[in-house]
DNA sequence: GAGTGGTCTAGACCACCCG
DNA sequence: GGGTGGTCTAGACCACTCT
């Protein structure tokens, strides 16, 4: 524990909850290295004594660590900081960030971006009424001006209903009319590429690709997005976290 | 809330916690239909007077279910049973089950089980020293006697001295000496299929097929499997879950 | 204003690990 | 036996929703 303990203790006028500030806190003090893997936290007690907190919240703070895989909790020992484990980057972040996290410039260009009626698919997906309009974007991803994927959006037109008005990044606009995805289904198959999509992705035809359907909901379980994405096997990988 | 309250009750004296156990109750009462969709739960400090528990314990049990996406939580308001959202079968089970929660006759045929010295891949993938011996097991995955997958396992020596101890499953093997897997890191890609490929599975030559690399971890974060995956892309399809 | 979930406290007992 | 995490209790205050 090279840290002093004391730049751990969180406001209490903060705002933020108490036990939210210390897992940020602990979870920086990781990442930067400042507790190393193995080594053994202060015991919960003391962490509650020395941040002048109760122990049930320093244990909600450990809490949140332990479920993000930070930490391993051994009863009668401690709780120690877990070898490092890549990170899934299959979390719900919008896909510009997802690239730069991993050093590429991130580009798009669009397609098309029109209304219209519903289709089945898109009614059965997103739970809409056979008659509703809806929103569609396309577009091509790209990463250092290379395309890595084709995509075709779907919004119900409630949320969003001119689809011009998405300049950049849909989840930009999303969460700027506070209408922010907080989980989502992804089925990802492979598929050989057409011939167009070959031309659009300069690729050749029936080179594998990742096929990625994808159905985001609001914290209240409506739907809020169908996206179907292609994309360019050599350059896109999914990675995901399975839990037991 | 069509059911008896009393029914939820837990048991004090049964050796499984209490908010465990009224998650559990919850759950099914909600997979039996006997909580519908958009009806609210009793309020916290209701279900913790009825069942005489604390509010605290209540609110874990909740807590359980809300992560697990089947409530919303609404402030001020109370707490809700979610619209039922199609389950992602991407969590931690062997092979065999999943294939038969979707309705398909699971099997296998070995190709091949032997031990070796590490590849530098599996050192660096595993955790292991240079000079480590391992266990490889080669087989084809089917579903209703068709081939879906061309699947690669590597095991730490340590874990798996004599390959052939695994006779049909290896999560069965694993759990059978208390060696569970409690999280696993999954990279997808899509694949052409070679030749060899085509010929197993029983494909077209460059037909597109899901390549998937998975190493799992124990709850103590040592790697005790590294598996690579060739889906037939016709036959799998890879669900997940993703967060907020 | 009454009721709800969100947070926090102070204290308790247990099972477990370790020296 | 002393310290640890795992569970549970009985209270408290706040911000919010509903009507």
């Amino acid at each position: 524990m090279p840290v002093h303990l004391s730049e751990l203790k969180p406001d209490a006028n903060s705002g933020t909850p108490l036990y939210l500030q210390l897992a940020n806190k602990l979870s920086d003090a990781i990442q930067d290295g400042a507790l190393q893997p193995d080594e053994s936290l202060p015991s919960e007690r003391t962490l509650a004594e020395v941040l002048n907190i109760s122990r049930a919240t320093a244990r909600k703070a450990i809490d949140i660590l332990h479920e993000k895989g930070m930490l391993l909790r051994k009863r009668g020992s401690g709780n120690y900081i877990m070898p490092r484990l890549e990170q899934p980057l299959a979390s719900l972040t919008n896909f510009s960030e997802e690239l730069r996290q991993r050093g590429f410039r991130a580009g798009s260009r669009w397609l098309s971006r029109e209304t219209g009626v519903a289709t089945t698919q898109e009614v059965v997906a997103l739970g809409l009424s056979p008659c509703d309009t809806v929103s569609r974007l396309k577009r091509l991803r790209t990463a250092d001006n290379v395309v890595i994927a084709i995509e075709s959006t779907t919004i119900p037109g409630k949320y969003l209903p001119d689809p011009s008005a998405v300049r950049d990044s849909l989840y930009g606009y999303l969460y700027a009319r506070n209408l922010p995805p907080s989980r989502a289904l992804q089925h990802i198959g492979a598929v050989n590429a057409t011939a167009e999509q070959a031309q659009l992705a300069n690729i050749a035809q029936g080179e594998a690709m990742l096929f990625i359907t994808r159905v985001s909901y609001l914290e209240n379980g409506n739907a809020i997005e169908l996206t179907h994405s292609y994309c360019v096997g050599d350059y896109y990988e999914f990675v995901a976290e399975l839990r037991g």
